[in-house]
DNA sequence: CCGCATCCGCTATGATACTG
DNA sequence: CAGTATCATAGCGGATGCGG
């Protein structure tokens, strides 16, 4: 059952994949990190722009998971003001485009198979 | 800037893509779900199996996140015998496939890129 | 108005021991 | 083997208010 190093078709169970798996859960996990690229993916945004699209989220949280992606490499942080930030998906950032939009496609399919029949209604 | 509604390619800041990040966060969310999944993409696994694959994981953590796979319909579990229980993938868990594919590829990448760096190179 | 800090409850995750 | 119960804790995430 062993398979050779680098096949990518197979080992879908060797430490390897799962490894990978760990790595980029690392870079995008929680509740916003996802949302937080997204709204990047199309052009740099401020600070307020951003908390304004993703309404729910706080200042806080909006903040350090900023910084979180910064640390990461997946987004650059250009002050222009010292109170006039703006935030823009680096080129590894933008290598989330495939992740993020499978992640789309599957979350709406998700919704109509799955949520309304668990949510009640 | 606003797109029309059912418009898939250009609305990337739309709620409904947030909407859409939320239903499958909501879904796969956490440490250990995509591990779960990824490694019964191939074929089913007993609960014992799973947690050798995935060293790290505890019985108590596995058990906890295969009720909320199950829950979302994403895998079925089959009883045996009261001690032998057998875990698949439903048809809508493997809808997952081409998202852990994409994991899994960009994790490998962003190892390559950004961790090696972060973790004290 | 912009971003961040402090306080605090809550949830996710973990260690360990136990049951059928 | 396949879990459950109990206890502990780190970090998430919200409310609020402060310093630019």
């Amino acid at each position: 059952m062993k398979e050779e190093p680098g096949n990518s078709q197979c080992p879908l169970n060797s430490s390897k994949v799962l490894l990978s798996i760990g790595d980029a859960l690392e870079a995008v996990n929680g509740k916003w990190r996802m949302k937080i690229i997204a709204v990047l993916l199309d052009e740099p945004k401020r600070f307020r722009e951003i908390s304004v699209l993703i309404s729910q989220i706080t200042d806080r949280m909006l903040s350090i998971e900023l910084k979180k992606l910064e640390t990461n490499l997946l987004i650059r942080r250009t002050s222009i003001y010292s109170a006039q930030a703006e935030y823009e998906l680096t080129n590894h950032g933008k290598s989330l485009k495939p992740l993020i939009m499978e992640l789309i496609n599957w979350g709406e399919a998700h919704r109509g198979k799955v949520i309304g029949h668990l949510k009640g209604e």
